[in-house]
DNA sequence: CTGAAAGCGCTTACAG
DNA sequence: CTGAAAGCGCTTACAG
């Protein structure tokens, strides 16, 4: 009971300074035409109130929220790129004074949940989709939604997204690989059950069209999707070291995950890169610490941007909504990349399957 | 213009099923008065017409938001520790249909910002602060607010908080390297502008209290403060591999800072644990995968247990607004701990302070 | 430049 | 079990 004093409201400031509502408000929000005088009778009136608007009532009128729902995958998947995304994205965001509403999905039924009560519709004024695959009935269900909607991470045809090109990424990358004389390289990828990420598939995707383009051949046993855990990882890069003709190189969708492959290397004592050498994706803050050679791009820009891109189609209606960002990525050569085994002197190593170059299999699978 | 039609309201779902508003408002809570019949037609009708609930409308009633405020110091703080116990919350929160609302403050002015608008007092009916030291002011108006404020990762005296004892921690840490023998151990902490954590206050108290325990000397310059940064951290290695008398281990106040120590140390050829120990604290993810030694605690669970905690203040308003929770720690040992050089056979190492542990200087500086 | 009035879309006593 | 009415705290034409 005591000091449980009800939150005062616009109506206790008019009286305390002397005026209407309709001037409180005003003032408050700074519309020009009111008196320098009043407006700081009211503001003073404010203060020693502590009042605070209500932006359920402001909103119910004005049909704006200021408020940005966020949706993205369970953090634990990519904590580095997510959480990184995240801060820009806040950052953006709090100097427009948007507020920020995180939805978080892990599993099927969060997902469901979502998308069932979709409370962006009205709670929100916009929507980022961080790489998420959805659905047909999922992209549907957010066309009905009448919010804007802006794809971060990942390509979205006619719809503003703001992404890199994860192909062409992945592409430069394995060029590296290529150029140091490696003939037999690996991709390790995550298995996710829900499938939620586009970027992996582009990967991939790089990672054939580069080998394409060498006049060598894709095959299968070189791909391997590990669970996102150092065992799966252990098991993935097991059933590489078990093979024939082993790999001389790796290329990792993740540097989270690269860092689990460098040091599972090292534990089974195979020398990376005069053995092994390991590619990652990402440019994590600590892949310069642990020497990962990596592709790089940048998490913080992509969430910035992108949240940009909100507070820009919300100020002006009449922009374009199928704008697109594609960001830039670059190598960073470092320690975990040199050239093969049998490219060094002194050094035995397994023997790289030559290939044939021309009796190349056709794109598909 | 076309398809922008206006989204359904309660009225036109009660029209269509026949009813009024107040039922549709009963059927749709799943108020029990309602029969079985109405409430099925109202739920159609709300089907058919994709109706959406504004949480704006019923909060100006109820007085409830249904929304949880997050405050953060900037993610990249401690990405990994903040990203984890966000997804810990989030799960929660969306089990029990509240909304998270994040509040990522990095610098001054953000912060000034966030306690100017306090959007918290009408927009969420709840405040969760992680990790952040409050000046009086700020605590102040945090009370004034009148919405529960829930402390996490900080112990707030008289306020529900959800931590660990970062002191205790530290010298169950501690103990492991003088149980190894050492005698000159460092402390490295991140310096940052504004002193945003408690638990490096924290966890430099049991720094101290572990070598006060043990009658050993607490040295100024073994104590670092380093930029949270490689660079800083190369620094802060250079002013400890500097001294007359080297230390022969270093506890790092997080695993990610401990994680660049090991790199630096490495690239400098300083053989950890042979040369070097060293201790990290949070059992960060990638931990084991650098067999990194450190003093584990959970992330997720310090977010999931606060979530849990404010859902219950909320659910019963009775329950006791200042539970406490404290969550417990554990040394897990690994490869980047071992005796100090002089107890190693075969090696020279160098020479550690032998120590006169009955002059120990008083606790105070 | 300021005020009175209507109304945003809900929930909640109050009747029936 | 259901409906009519009031009201939550704002903003926004509309007057003046």
């Amino acid at each position: 009971m005591v000091g449980e004093q009800r939150q005062a409201t616009m109506a206790d400031v008019a009286r305390e300074a002397g005026v209407s509502v309709s001037t409180v408000s005003r003032a408050l929000r700074g519309v020009a035409t009111v008196t320098p005088e009043t407006r700081s009778r009211v503001e003073r009136a404010a203060r020693e109130l502590s009042f605070a608007l209500s932006r359920s009532a402001s909103s119910l009128v004005t049909g704006k929220t200021r408020r940005i729902a966020v949706l993205m995958p369970g953090l634990p998947r990519a904590p580095w790129f997510l959480g990184t995304a995240l801060t820009g994205i806040a950052g953006v965001l709090s100097e427009a004074e948007l507020d920020l509403l995180v939805y978080v999905v892990t599993n099927k039924s969060e997902r469901a949940a979502f998308f069932d009560r979709l409370p962006a519709r009205r709670n929100a004024d916009a929507l980022m989709v961080v790489s998420f695959i959805l659905t047909r009935e999922e992209r549907e269900r957010l066309d009905e939604l009448g919010v804007p909607v802006v794809f971060v991470s990942q390509h979205a045809p006619g719809r503003a997204s703001v992404y890199i090109d994860d192909a062409e990424a992945a592409r430069k990358g394995m060029q590296h690989l290529l150029n140091l004389g490696h003939r037999r390289i690996a991709h390790i990828q995550s298995a996710v059950v829900e499938t939620f990420t586009w970027s992996a598939h582009d990967r991939l995707a790089g990672y054939r069209q580069a080998l394409e383009e060498a006049g060598l051949p894709y095959d299968d046993a070189l791909v391997v999707r590990a669970e996102y855990s150092r065992e799966g990882l252990r098991e993935g890069i097991g059933s590489l070291l078990s093979l024939p003709h082993m790999p001389t190189a790796v290329f990792v969708e993740t540097d989270e995950m690269a860092f689990e492959v460098l040091s599972i290397l090292r534990s089974c004592g195979i020398d990376v890169p005069g053995r092994m050498s390991v590619l990652g994706f990402d440019d994590h803050s600590l892949a310069e610490a642990l020497d990962l050679s990596t592709i790089a791009q940048s998490a913080g820009d992509t969430g910035r941007i992108a949240a940009e891109l909100v507070s820009s189609i919300l100020a002006d209606p009449g922009s374009d909504p199928t704008r697109h960002v594609v960001l830039p990525t670059h190598l960073i050569p470092r320690g975990s990349t040199g050239p093969p085994p049998r490219d060094r002197q002194g050094e035995a190593g397994v023997v790289g399957q030559q290939g044939t170059p021309s009796e190349v299999p056709a794109g598909d699978s």
